[in-house]
DNA sequence: TTGAAAGCGCTAACAA
DNA sequence: TTGTTAGCGCTTTCAA
């Protein structure tokens, strides 16, 4: 149907091996013929079959993306920034949304293999376990999630240290009963901020409540049911740490329905750092997370893994994310002031 | 290096023929030998590689969507729609990105047919001239963009009708001054818009002032800039109406910075309705595009034209679009009150 | 039911 | 510089 390299041979009355040298870079094909067939093959509205190419050489200067959600404006930056830095190998990007579900990934992953692209770069859905689970994909890959395997590279935020900052601020502000409205109960990198809100806690004297800990989707309804569980309890936080902006803006919402003075009767905080989260009516606290950076590197790693420039080292990168302090955090007003030190 | 139908047809002592007919439903191979060739398949750990599937059937399952920018929570909405449904017809899709610029179209379009997609779903960077310039981009084509052209199906909303309910509805909270804080001088969508605002004013006997339009990018900066331009002028406008809903947030975000009450003193609104234009803090009045169905319908529009099950009727689909007039419009107070009629 | 073989469109090794 | 040819991994026709 559609015109091949044979169409233009014959048009140009020459071989086709020296048709697929004129188009792809004349080695080997005088000037002469190698204009003569870019003419006809321009004449004829011929495109080459990347499908035939990539057969033959083994690589389809493909990329496979596996996000949870991208609808959230943290992934959507990292879609960017990843679409953007491959583009500019001369590489595409097939992009697919796990919806947080493990078996989609799987699906997924298994499909990404099929398609044979050149690597993927994955957001794992969930904890893999003991590490173990993502080191053999079947193909170049980067995890967008800290693992201790030897064999693949990932990309990440420190989440403990976010967790931690974040909680040190809030003590900072006078907190001291701050509940964690976190993510999915198995998601890692909610884990660790967890355990960084955690050791935030003891290194204060104060001593982790598990009553004071929830999880759920990271949406901004579950965000809104949980503040809202919270805060009609009959012993209310004076601050609520969400396991990410999405919660967090939810949260909030309830906050101002239910009348309730933020930040001076109750903190609010978020993880990531969206833009929306930085909107002049809203200023959510949030820990920041360098989405470019994290989107850029990952594909960086991932095209040295597949065309093998750098030495095939595995990398482990942990960025580490930055406070952003804005209106919904600060001097909580209490009524017992218990002194307490923060460093 | 990975295994193929030929190892596997070596391990299991049958010709590689009977392999691929295991391997693709059991048609004219006995259950028995079936059963032989799909363990052996288990065992190596076989992925078939779709490439060479593609090449022999002359599809590759795969649809590119190209998008101006992904970021914008209303394409990454659509870019979910889409990959949520092409994923249940077994389409994997290539997302690209072009950040508004016609060149970065032209390329993707180039790489996207080369890569022969099966179909492509495309929201034009600018107005295509006289409607002809996308009838031929050699691949089945869906326009998130109406066009009048007979042969590319499009499915869009009516941004006439959504700038002219919008501007009636601002015209009733009593605005005489609207200004248009544009996106893209050349976006076609954004001109619709403009005309639907045209329309609206000349209905209620005002003259559309060129003085109160001004263009630039769809980003929250360029809100900013421009309402900071129009607020400072001698006679402010005393609403602005923004090309889309990140414009508008940037534009509220100087009004708040101002002290310029809203709505009382100014109104402003955009268009899209993305979730973020509803968080309780923000609840601008904006123009709510449904995003989920504009990619499922041009998903499946997409897939009707490339697998010839419905006829290849080129469909034309403009959804109509509803107001959403929440908290930054309302009665304005004006000094001098020039009774209108607003039927 | 099974196998042999052609061919999808291309690249690259080898020959001329 | 140019042409011939093998083969990438698969599906599918045609024979057996």
């Amino acid at each position: 149907m559609s015109v091949t390299i044979k169409d233009i041979a014959r048009e140009a009355g020459v071989s086709y091996a020296s048709v697929s040298r004129a188009l792809s870079g004349n080695r080997g094909v005088s000037m002469e013929t190698s204009k003569r067939i870019l003419e006809v093959a321009k004449r004829l509205n011929y495109s080459p079959n990347g499908i035939a190419r990539h057969l033959v050489n083994q690589r389809s200067k493909t990329l496979g993306l596996i996000l949870p959600d991208i609808s959230n404006p943290f992934f959507a930056d990292i879609a960017l920034a990843v679409i953007h830095t491959a583009e500019k190998a001369g590489y595409q990007t097939i992009l697919s949304n796990t919806d947080w579900e493990p078996r989609t990934q799987e699906r997924q992953l298994l499909l990404m293999r099929e398609q044979r692209v050149d690597g993927v770069i994955l957001k794992p859905v969930q904890d893999a376990g003991d590490d173990i689970a993502y080191e053999n994909l079947g193909l170049p890959a980067v995890l967008l999630h800290y693992s201790g395997s030897k064999v693949v590279s990932c990309v990440d935020t420190d989440h403990e240290y976010g967790g931690y900052l974040m909680t040190r601020h809030l003590l900072g502000c006078g907190c001291r009963r701050i509940a964690f409205l976190g993510g999915l109960p198995d998601s890692r990198s909610n884990l660790q901020r967890l355990e960084g809100y955690a050791r935030a806690l003891r290194e204060n004297g104060l001593t982790p409540d598990a009553q004071l800990v929830r999880h759920g989707p990271f949406t901004s309804e579950n965000g809104y049911a949980l503040a809202k569980e919270f805060l009609q309890g009959h012993t209310p936080p004076d601050a609520l740490f969400c396991g990410n902006d999405v919660i967090a803006l939810g949260a909030l919402q309830y906050a101002q329905e239910a009348g309730i003075q933020v930040p001076q009767s109750l903190c609010i905080a978020g993880f990531d750092g969206i833009s929306y989260a930085s909107l002049a009516q809203i200023r959510l606290t949030t820990i920041r997370q360098d989405r470019q950076r994290m989107g850029e590197t990952a594909t960086n790693l991932l095209l040295d893994a597949i065309e093998g420039n750098a030495a095939p080292t595995v990398q482990k990168i942990l960025l580490t994310p930055t406070l952003l302090a804005q209106a919904t955090t600060g001097e909580i007003n209490r009524s017992e002031s218990l002194p307490i030190e923060i460093d």
